[in-house]
DNA sequence: TCTCTTAGCGCG
DNA sequence: AAAGCGCGCTAAGAGA
């Protein structure tokens, strides 16, 4: 039964409606206020062949949405789609969503419901949770403590008490309670009220331009997250049953060899406090509560002096492709589109990256067998590319170093480059022999060097890249001294930038992002997030111009992006012209950032049958 | 039994 | 003078 009630936000009241006939939805579609920015919110329920999956209704593969609600600053429109049904109103509900401007909380969550559903050709949806995540990293140095949610937020930002129970409610049930109905109606108040605050910070902050960009990338995330990846699961429950078998042979020495009943990390930690030797335990690292580290650097660093510990690397190794990757994938997999659907978190990170979750496939292993396992639909092709070497790049860009500038303008290899630096010979003349070794050398102290680490951190980093415990930190701190006559420019720069850090306590990045930064952090955290948040910056352009090519007609779907590395799907027929669509949109996506910035060898994107061969 | 923290590790 | 950074996920262990 419709009905029309009062409600209250904080001493405000505002008049709300609740429809449950479909021509009575149409007639409050039509009593929206036209031309201002509406609050949207949307309530999900599972379907009912679904009811078994835990957490069915926030998959929009397995559920559908119950309730609308839209708030014009007066009115809060309660449609309830159980009730209200038919073509004309899905008609005028996209209609709606085509035509105005909207504003959500965590908006990317709805955005997918309604894409879905109503099949609108765009929606323009602002995010309240995004615009809080910018603004809580331009004022805060860390997130520790910090509640994000729609109710947090508002008491936070209006001082207004709302409940939150109805998100956890049942939305499947045939009739509503009045109080789910009121606390539905509330949302989308809130939503605008909290906007409302969270402009002038914008602002005030400088960081329009940027949320103008995740605004724009919450289209093609969505997509990515609708689209899925396939995955293979026979040839994955074979590659598992094989790391297990490796993980027990080392467990069972392991066993053997120090008697334990079973081998975890504080355990470990206890054996090798009571059978090392005293001088050995002197040096070996020990974790903030002082217990001896027991991680695989360490074990690295400690295989030449003490045999005895070099058998927990191995077994440490599978155990961690076991428990992460093996098995908990499957149990992942959609039941509707039988597909993996990666969730991306727009500002999921302090620098500007996207992070990923559900599962993580960002950190999928880079073994060639499990990356294997990712595959296009039938009869379609992936096409992927990545940025080659996005962060040096960017660190010449920012930087302005005349040598790296100069080493992109040429094509020159900056690794070997480094590498010829420390040995302190010229590259035509460094024996070929050598040659790998000092380039390989060159990339560690690349990567670690930018970011401001010391000769200790680097020896650990090399001793494990190059699979060599006799590495010093002499022999490091060589390779840190070369890093600073070999880009001189780029040192100046670092320097520079850690002065001005300490007086703001404030970092940019050449997209926009603020970041608050604790003093500890102005040293290595504040050229990684100019770097690191300026690189996924290309890639948010890149993906956004991508999908504008997509939403023109090019025949592709976007399936995942993975930091610097972006994969798309189409009928191989197409593969050519997406290949240099996708090429053209990470090399525009880069200019975008850097508009004068050196492209040379910057993108060449790659068909195959899976993502392994994409590299 | 459940929740929270710590240590460790996968990736870029 | 010296200082790697950014995530999500898992198991283990501690505490409520």
């Amino acid at each position: 039964m419709s009905r029309k009630f009062d409600i209250k936000f904080g001493t405000e009241t505002f008049k709300a409606w609740y429809v449950d006939k479909t021509a009575t939805a149409r007639l409050a579609l039509q009593a929206l206020k036209p031309d201002v920015l509406l609050g949207l919110d949307c309530e999900t329920m599972a379907l009912p062949k679904y009811h078994h999956v835990s957490q069915a209704a926030l998959s929009p593969h397995l559920s559908s949405i119950r309730l609308i609600q839209i708030f014009d600053g007066k009115l809060s429109i309660i449609i309830d789609l159980l009730k209200c049904k038919g073509e004309l109103l899905e008609s005028e509900i996209r209609h709606l969503l085509e035509t105005r401007r909207f504003i959500a909380h965590n908006a990317v969550f709805d955005l997918a419901f309604l894409k879905r559903q109503f099949r609108p050709r765009s929606i323009d949806c602002g995010c309240t949770f995004i615009a809080f995540k910018l603004l809580a990293h331009a004022a805060r140095p860390t997130d520790d403590g910090l509640r994000a949610g729609l109710d947090a937020v508002t008491k936070g930002l209006c001082g207004v008490e709302v409940l939150k129970s109805n998100q956890a409610s049942d939305w499947s049930v045939p009739k509503l309670t009045f109080e789910q109905i009121e606390y539905s109606a509330l949302d989308p108040v809130c939503v605008l009220k909290i906007a409302e605050k969270m402009a002038p910070a914008l602002e005030k902050y400088k960081l329009y331009d940027f949320y103008n960009l995740l605004k724009a990338a919450q289209h093609p995330i969505v997509e990515m997250h609708l689209n899925g990846i396939g995955f293979n699961s026979k040839e994955h429950i074979e590659l598992v049953s094989g790391w297990r078998e490796k993980l027990y042979a080392a467990k069972k020495i392991l066993l053997q060899q120090t008697g334990l009943d079973d081998i975890t990390g504080p355990k470990v930690a206890k054996w090798l406090e009571t059978n090392l030797e005293k001088r050995i335990l002197d040096d070996w690292p020990r974790t903030d509560n002082g217990a001896l580290k027991t991680d695989a650097i360490t074990f690295s660093d400690f295989g030449a002096v003490s045999p005895a510990v070099k058998p927990f690397g191995a077994f440490q190794k599978y155990k961690v492709l076991t428990s992460d990757f093996g098995g908990k994938l499957l149990q992942q997999l959609n039941e509707e589109t039988g597909r993996l659907h990666p969730q991306y978190h727009i500002c999921g990170t302090r620098t500007g990256r996207l992070s990923c979750s559900k599962p993580n496939l960002q950190q999928s292993p880079r073994d060639k067998d499990f990356r294997s396992q990712f595959v296009p639909s039938k009869g379609m092709v992936f096409v992927g590319a990545d940025y080659s070497a996005i962060e040096m790049r960017v660190a010449a860009e920012v930087s302005r170093d005349p040598a790296m500038l100069k080493a992109f303008k040429d094509g020159l290899d900056l690794h070997m480059m480094l590498g010829s630096e420390i040995a302190g010979i010229d590259i035509e003349t460094l024996p070929k022999e050598k040659c790998d070794r000092y380039r390989q050398m060159g990339k560690v102290g690349n990567f670690a060097c930018i970011y401001g680490a010391g000769a200790k951190t680097l020896a650990s980093q090399a001793r494990k890249a190059m699979d060599d415990t006799s590495i010093t930190e002499t022999q490091t701190g060589e390779i840190r001294d070369a890093h600073r006559r070999r880009w001189a420019g780029y040192r100046a720069w670092h320097v520079k930038l850690y002065e001005k850090c300490m007086e703001t306590l404030r970092v940019r990045t050449v997209c926009g992002k603020l970041r608050r930064l604790a003093p500890e952090f102005c040293y290595g955290a504040a050229p990684n997030t100019i770097i690191q948040g300026s690189s996924a910056g290309c890639m948010l352009q890149s993906m956004v111009l991508f999908q504008q090519m997509i939403d023109k007609g090019l025949k592709a779907k976007l399936i995942a992006t993975i930091h610097d590395e972006l994969i798309a799907e189409c009928l191989p027929q197409d593969a050519n012209e997406v290949k240099e669509t996708l090429e053209y949109a990470m090399v525009e996506g880069f200019k975008r950032v850097f508009p004068n910035g050196c492209t040379k060898n910057l993108v060449e994107a790659k068909i195959g049958n899976n993502w392994m061969e994409l590299k």
